[in-house]
DNA sequence: ATGTTC
């Protein structure tokens, strides 16, 4: 068991401060109601002792993940991590209106007209769909991937057509053109195999180890800006064809369901970007011109790219928030991100053994909001199923609490795609 | 999370 010192700094109950002396702060932004395994807070803990590290917090959904945790943010001074962000650089939440209203939806046509939707898109030109979006690279190995664009992929992506639910701030939510009749598509998906490819050219030359920003730095990374440089080129290549890529799923979706799209936003949770100097202000850090403070988010939403959608696991709620831009320090306090999602409860091995005994997969295949979901893998199923997540209430009500987001709106899971394939 | 593979 865990003791925990509170922050009196924040004047939050929920933020909680671990370690605030030597190289690195760690937070956790996780009421005591909030289910934590140690295991993630340990894995939280290794990554506060790498070089260069200054301020790790932990999401309301951190869980542990492969050697890091997700659900946190990394501050750093003068390195970059790539293995802190992943290998799925780029994954995010991507949400659309739909031209049609809750009534129009017809369940059972539309489950059937979600076909053909794992493979490649054919339909169309896959890379003047980059194109078109600007995303373009004279990489033949990068652009190698672009076969998979347009698809979901596996483990927590999936596409939902969802409908709003609650509505906490009507005057935010009919700015984006929704009321209560409103129906919305959410895609969670990545950079596919492209992020995977970027990340594994600097982990097999450099490790675990960071990229050192530091412009005068001798000896073994003398090349250091160099490659640092090219990361960061290649991470954003990777950002903006995430972005194409779900707006291609979204894209391939309304075609089939023959309805018309409008974009709302478009988020990523897995990403390294440089701190601006307020950011660094609020967090009582010098801004040195040599050196950059650097933020890594594994599994968390930025504060500073308006509104964020926080999905629940599949069969229960969505929420459209807003980071409270006025209170920086509350902001600065919770690492300046918010939660991806619910975050996993359970481990993906154990979920089979501990449900097939009281659900079958028809039981899983409708949820108990009677929203329906899609997939064919068994396996999957039961990974995915909402026991398997924590609750997603908790994880909104943390970051409330924190005084880090105000809710806009809630939204109910009408179908859930995951994959068709057996 | 992904692609490849026993």
């Amino acid at each position: 068991m865990h003791t925990f010192k509170e922050n009196s700094a924040s004047g939050s109950a929920v933020v909680k401060t671990l370690q605030a002396s030597s190289q690195a702060v760690i937070r956790l932004v996780i009421s005591d109601k909030n289910w934590l395994e140690t295991s993630a807070v340990d894995q939280l803990k290794k990554t506060a002792e790498l070089p260069g590290m200054r301020c790790v917090v932990g999401m309301p959904d951190l869980h542990p993940g492969k050697g890091q945790p997700i659900g946190a943010a990394f501050i750093t001074h003068g390195h970059i991590y790539p293995h802190l962000v992943g290998s799925d650089i780029g994954c995010g939440m991507g949400l659309w209106k739909l031209n049609v209203s809750k009534r129009q939806v017809k369940l059972d046509k539309w489950e059937k007209r979600l076909v053909d939707l794992d493979d490649p898109w054919k339909e169309g030109d896959r890379d003047k769909w980059l194109m078109d979006a600007g995303v373009v690279t004279k990489d033949n190995a990068l652009k190698s991937e672009n076969l998979k664009l347009g698809t979901i992929g596996g483990g927590n992506h999936f596409a939902e057509i969802q409908q709003v639910n609650e509505i906490f701030d009507p005057v935010v939510l009919s700015g984006l053109g929704l009321d209560k009749h409103a129906v919305v598509f959410l895609a969670h998906s990545g950079s596919r195999g492209l992020g995977q490819k970027i990340l594994r050219r600097y982990v097999d030359v450099h490790g675990g180890q960071s990229l050192i920003s530091k412009a005068d730095v001798n000896g073994a990374h003398s090349n250091g800006q160099r490659v640092i440089s090219q990361y960061l080129q290649q991470q954003d290549y990777a950002i903006r064809w995430a972005v194409a890529n779900r707006d291609l799923i979204a894209e391939r979706f309304c075609q089939r369901l023959r309805v018309k799209k409008s974009a709302l936003l478009d988020v990523s949770h897995n990403s390294v970007t440089a701190l601006d100097r307020a950011s660094l202000e609020a967090l009582g850090l010098k801004h040195t011109d040599t050196e950059r403070y650097w933020i890594h988010r594994k599994g968390a939403s930025p504060t500073d790219q308006g509104l964020v959608m926080i999905p629940g696991s599949r069969g229960s709620l969505s929420y459209l928030v807003r980071p409270r831009i006025s209170d920086i320090q509350s902001l600065a306090a919770g690492g300046f991100s918010l939660a991806h999602g619910a975050g996993r409860k359970w481990k993906r091995s154990e979920c089979r053994g501990r449900l097939q005994g009281r659900y079958r997969v028809r039981d899983l295949e409708v949820t108990e909001m009677g929203s329906r979901v899609i997939c064919q893998q068994r396996d999957l199923l039961y990974q995915e199923a909402p026991q398997a997540y924590k609750n997603i209430s908790t994880v909104i009500d943390d970051l409330i609490q924190a005084g880090m987001m105000d809710v806009i709106a809630s939204f109910k899971p009408i179908i859930t795609y995951k994959t068709r394939r057996k």
